[in-house]
DNA sequence: AGCACGCCGACT
DNA sequence: GTCGGCGTGCTC
């Protein structure tokens, strides 16, 4: 793939760089003569004319005869990198996952940077600023600060540390820094400084002790596995030490794993000392998580056990602090990375294994533009670089599941609680004609009176927020609608609001129903603020936290939020599924789920798979430490199949019966599928585009589409949706079909009405 | 995607 | 007369 070692200096050479445009081809640049006594390799950045624009692309190899009119192409204008920003391994995992995923490979490439390098930063990052005395500040009279009592204490302690300080070090002197630093710098007193910049972190390595302020514990890390400060291992149960030496055994071949351990048996301890032990073999480990699970506590639990050796990707961090993740992985000096889904694409010289923990979770799959799955990607990865992976969950995926049972993964399975815990005890609460207290039984609220008169927590869960979804008017039986999407309006009362939960658009709660002027309306249904209401009612002397994404909007509310629940102030927990997910609460003896029925009867192929996945992990949360847990599911269908196996929580039979279902519907994993979607402002447009390329199609790999049809929720945001299901019995017929039909797809003389996306293994069949 | 070109309607 | 609406075409 790489020749261009092989090619003689004589003959012209070219460029063939991958372009960040939603265009599906390559294209060939002129290397300028100046260039050609560098090595140029694939992976660097390149900086080119592009139509009238310039862009930053990626050079994938070079060639000898370009792909296009040689009179017509234009020349590089200048490289960015000496180094390979993607190396080769990197490159191939990219062109694999641009063509399965069927998107542009220059679209691919800008998705797997950060978006500094993009812009075409240096591969290097800037060692945090610093502030010291000036030279001015160095030889001036304190008196001249008098007035000013916390900028001459600032002085004092800047004129101790002649080096300069940081940020973190100024914090924790006093915590509004900021002001006095700004006013010293103003009187000239202060300046800002940063290391020298030929110390600065590149491809070599870090300098230790730069970059983190805790240099100790740092070079402690780094040089022997010294676990001076970093929290021990802890003792594996038996089933912990089966999974652990079958990993341990095929430490340095691609094999998949998928640890199947029901909640508390200790998957993350599994997941520990994996990595250290690859640490030891001076490997690194690249951690995936989902977007909800990485929490402080998950942080924290990971920081104790490995200090600055330990680089995170927070959805939260800012462009700078995405680069220096980034770099300090690709320097080897980080030995763990740990991260949500775009991580997958993280450099990582010296992996040593890969783990991906709640690998059934949605968030692994990115829902717009370039829609990967990063668990699949990760797998890929994986096999590249001939190195373990290990899928862990408690509920896994049907597709790993049916993966093992083909033997293309390994299972691990661990069904035995870690530490004391027992497992909780699992009740249904029939609610078929029970007179409810705005959504409550009277036997789930005599236990949660009674745990918390033993002094244990409470957690609620209700998978949908505001206070009801429904308004309804009396008289006539009209509801209130979103304007713009076809879904009902949900009452929000604490503000007095009417919001839609699909676009967002919010309204003043009407007082007259819109068709008849009656003021009869009635709200119907409940959602987690109305249940905060009724127990504030029920219990006022009971300290409730709702934590939902209302509650939950301002930085920093839900660790507020959380820290209430951790300290025992709070005693009933109210949540949706930001609840349900990674989150240890050691004191909560009660789960209630308020309403289980949604699930039941969802439109899409994997609800009831979704539905179990979620119960049982809300179920997980009760009774984590010592306290033995119960878990009381309301449900209008006490008697569901699937409801008695969730009270069983025996997953493995429920998958069973899930994946003897897909089998006999014939949907994955016993199909494969893709879903070309449409949306267009006016309501034919969508439809018509769909027919214009399912009529036109080629359909060689013999796949079976289904529909252009109308997607569920038709009109959203004020744009009409539509879908086209394509559905074949082997992966690769959707491949063939894919790639057949893009040019028609992305060219059809409809297109330039609608928007269009191609979902390969798509998670919502929405 | 971005950007320019080009062709039409409604403004100072 | 020009400003600017967005339909169309192109990017090595």
């Amino acid at each position: 793939m790489t020749n261009s070692g092989n090619l003689s200096k004589n003959n012209p050479r070219y460029a063939r760089i991958a372009i960040p445009a939603p265009l599906y081809q390559v294209f060939d640049y002129r290397i300028p003569s100046a260039m050609l006594d560098q090595t140029l390799i694939p992976g660097i950045r390149i900086q080119v004319p592009f139509g009238r624009q310039e862009r930053i692309g990626i050079l994938l190899e070079q060639v000898e005869t370009p792909n296009y009119d040689p009179r017509k192409i234009k020349t590089i204008k200048r490289c960015l990198d000496q180094t390979p920003i993607f190396d080769a391994s990197m490159l191939q995992l990219l062109n694999w996952a641009s063509s399965y995923y069927q998107y542009p490979i220059g679209e691919v490439t800008h998705a797997a940077l950060p978006s500094l390098l993009r812009k075409g930063h240096e591969a290097k990052i800037k060692l945090e600023k610093m502030w010291r005395l000036s030279e001015l500040g160095n030889s001036l009279q304190f008196s001249i600060l008098n007035k000013a009592p916390k900028q001459l204490a600032l002085f004092h302690y800047l004129l101790k540390n002649s080096a300069g300080l940081t940020k973190s070090q100024l914090a924790t002197f006093d915590e509004n820094w900021s002001y006095s630093i700004r006013a010293l710098i103003k009187k000239l007193i202060v300046e800002e400084c940063s290391y020298d910049p030929h110390s600065c972190i590149d491809e070599v390595g870090i300098n230790e002790g730069d970059i983190h302020e805790d240099k100790n514990e740092h070079k402690a890390e780094c040089d022997k596995n010294s676990t001076t400060k970093l929290s021990p291992a802890l003792k594996l149960n038996p089933e912990q030490s089966v999974a652990f030496a079958k990993i341990m055994k095929k430490l340095n071949c691609f094999t998949t794993f998928l640890l199947f351990g029901d909640t508390g048996s200790g998957k993350t301890e599994v997941y520990l000392q994996t990595i250290n032990a690859l640490i030891k073999q001076n490997k690194q480990v690249l951690i995936l998580v989902p977007e909800i699970g990485l929490t402080p506590q998950l942080i924290d639990r990971f920081k104790s056990r490995f200090g600055n050796t330990l680089t995170v990707n927070h959805s939260k961090l800012n462009d700078s602090e995405r680069l220096t993740a980034w770099v300090l992985a690709n320097s080897n000096k980080v030995k763990v990375i740990l991260g949500t889904r775009s991580a997958v694409f993280m450099p990582c010289p010296n992996l040593g294994a890969i783990i991906i923990d709640e690998e059934h979770d949605l968030s692994f799959k990115q829902q717009d533009g370039f829609r990967y799955s990063a668990r699949d990607v990760a797998i890929r990865r994986a096999q590249l670089l001939n190195i373990p992976i290990i899928l862990g969950s408690a509920t896994p995926s049907l597709e790993s599941m049916q993966n093992c049972i083909n033997q293309k993964f390994e299972l691990l399975r661990m069904t035995k609680r870690a530490g004391q815990a027992q497992k909780p005890k699992i009740h249904l609460i029939d609610i078929r004609a029970i007179k409810l207290n705005q959504g409550l039984s009277d036997t789930l609220i005599t236990e949660i009176k009674n745990t918390i008169a033993q002094n244990k927590q409470v957690l609620l869960f209700l998978n949908r927020r505001g206070f009801a979804p429904t308004l309804l008017c009396h008289d006539c039986g009209w509801t209130a609608q979103c304007l713009r999407c076809d879904a009902r309006l949900t009452y929000h009362a604490k503000h007095s609001l009417l919001r839609c939960h699909h676009c967002g658009s919010e309204q003043k709660l009407i007082k007259q129903c819109l068709q008849c002027n009656s003021q009869d309306l009635h709200h119907y249904g409940q959602g987690t603020e109305q249940i905060e209401t009724a127990l504030k009612q029920l219990l006022p002397d009971a300290n409730i936290s709702r934590i939902d994404r209302d509650t939950t909007r301002r930085k920093g509310s839900l660790d507020k939020a959380l820290a209430a629940i951790h300290s025992g102030e709070s005693q009933i927990l109210i949540g949706t599924q930001m609840l349900a997910k990674g989150h240890h609460f050691p004191n909560v003896a009660l789960v209630g789920v308020i309403d289980s029925d949604q699930g039941l009867h969802g439109t899409d192929f994997r609800a009831s798979e979704r539905l179990s996945q979620l119960i049982l992990q809300v179920a997980g949360r009760a009774g984590r430490a010592e306290t033995p847990g119960q878990v009381l599911i309301q449900t209008h269908h006490p008697h569901h199949p699937l409801m008695q196996l969730i009270v069983k929580q025996d997953y493995q039979q429920i998958a069973d019966n899930l994946l003897a279902e897909r089998k006999e519907t014939l949907f994955p994993p016993f199909s494969y599928l893709a879903i070309l979607r449409a949306e267009a402002n006016d309501a034919d447009a969508a439809l018509n585009y769909l027919n214009d390329v399912a009529n036109l199609a080629t359909n060689q790999a013999q796949v079976s589409l289904l529909g252009p049809m109308p997607a569920p929720m038709e009109r959203r945001a004020g744009r009409y949706r539509a879908q086209l299901i394509i559905n074949a019995n082997q992966r690769k017929q959707i491949h063939e079909w894919a790639q057949a039909n893009l040019p028609l797809i992305s060219q059809s003389k409809l297109v330039r009405r609608v928007r269009w996306s191609l979902d390969i293994d798509p998670q919502e069949v929405l």
